[in-house]
DNA sequence: CCTACTATGTTGCTCATGACAACATTTGCC
DNA sequence: GGCAAATGTTGTCATGAGCAACATAGTAGG
């Protein structure tokens, strides 16, 4: 029976979304080394062995975490492009602006996302980032259809695409490029993809 | 007085220097997650104390990793410039190349270097590595001055450069992109810089 | 030489965490 | 209603980081 006054059920509910959400919070503040699945389950008031019925070890926590990423990644770079004009410059502008900030503002996630090296079963999160990277290559897509860009593989030049933003948002995030250069560096690097990547005239 | 067979005198010699080493090896085989101070010190046959009186946390010894980390890549980015051609673009991918490789070929530490993020004492890191980062920028220099490239800051349109390559090791060391598509993605973004990154004609 | 003094290692703790097993309580389905 | 699968709980173990007190080895003056 629940105590009336703690109300604290036997079942959580959703544990699994409290975890996940609560993870994304300490990941924030403290970054994934610190993030203790204990700490997690006193924060949310559950016992230190219930987070393992969801995941069985620390690393499919942040699996999940980093999945999720992708996924959010992946919504907010949509949705800045369905807002974004017609224009291939612009869409490009538009998508990587909309990623250096995702990528500043979420380090530590990025980071996860982007470490997946040493694990075997990193199956899920490859594929949960190919939806984003997908999505650029749509865009280039239109974009050669345009007649902005040269033809070729457009997945190659969307994973360039892709890498230079990833790499400048990397460079911020390590302290390594002072954050208030970021949107000058997006705004040379897409100038000079549009240059680099348009057709010999 | 030393044992005889063991040769185990009391004081190692040069502790700091076998830590480091089998760290490097340690990160190279098992990654960051998994290097244990205790580990190393077995691995070594010191006590598990040992380590700490030359680097006073776990913390601190990644930290040594990564700065050493800067200074391989500055040095091998040098040795490569310097049997390079004088020729601006053959500059340029001949640091292109060996900065993927090194990049690939030592994923783990790649990743120690640049995720200095969430540690305020970084500051050796950051300094390490702004030689290889200035290095990119005497090159971007060279090729100015060469005519082969847009004036500018050069040292901005280094970080993009160094963010390009960053970014597509990235990828690759995170198995978002097979390995055996490092060197065209490398030789297409180089070559997509120097288009686009060339005075306007 | 011999005596501090300092650097470097060692032993022995404490504490936290992840992982596991055995048990308890719900929930839902037949 | 009753049984099986989910979901939580308590208890335990192994491991590692960090700290303190102690031991040993170089080293620098006197």
């Amino acid at each position: 029976m629940p105590d009336a006054t703690t109300e604290r059920p036997y079942h959580h509910g959703n544990l699994r979304t409290a975890l996940l959400d609560a993870a994304e919070r300490s990941l924030r503040e403290h970054g994934a080394d610190r993030l203790a699945l204990r700490d997690l389950a006193r924060e949310i008031g559950v016992s230190h062995a219930a987070p393992r019925r969801h995941f069985p070890d620390r690393q499919a926590l942040l699996d999940a975490l980093a999945e999720a990423g992708f996924a959010r990644l992946d919504a907010v770079l949509r949705s800045a492009l369905a807002g974004a004009d017609d224009d291939f410059a612009a869409r490009v502008r538009a998508a990587a602006v909309v990623y250096a900030r995702f990528a500043t503002e979420n380090a530590a996630l990025l980071e996860l996302m982007y470490t997946s090296k040493h694990r075997a079963g990193a199956t899920r999160i490859v594929a949960a980032a190919e939806a984003p990277m997908r999505l650029l290559a749509e865009v280039i897509t239109e974009g050669q259809a345009q007649g902005a860009l040269e033809p070729g593989d457009p997945e190659r030049i969307g994973i360039i695409l892709f890498a230079t933003l990833q790499g400048i948002a990397s460079l911020v995030n390590g302290n390594f490029v002072p954050p208030d250069r970021l949107d000058g560096l997006v705004e040379t690097a897409v100038e000079q993809f549009l240059r680099g990547a348009r057709p010999a005239s």
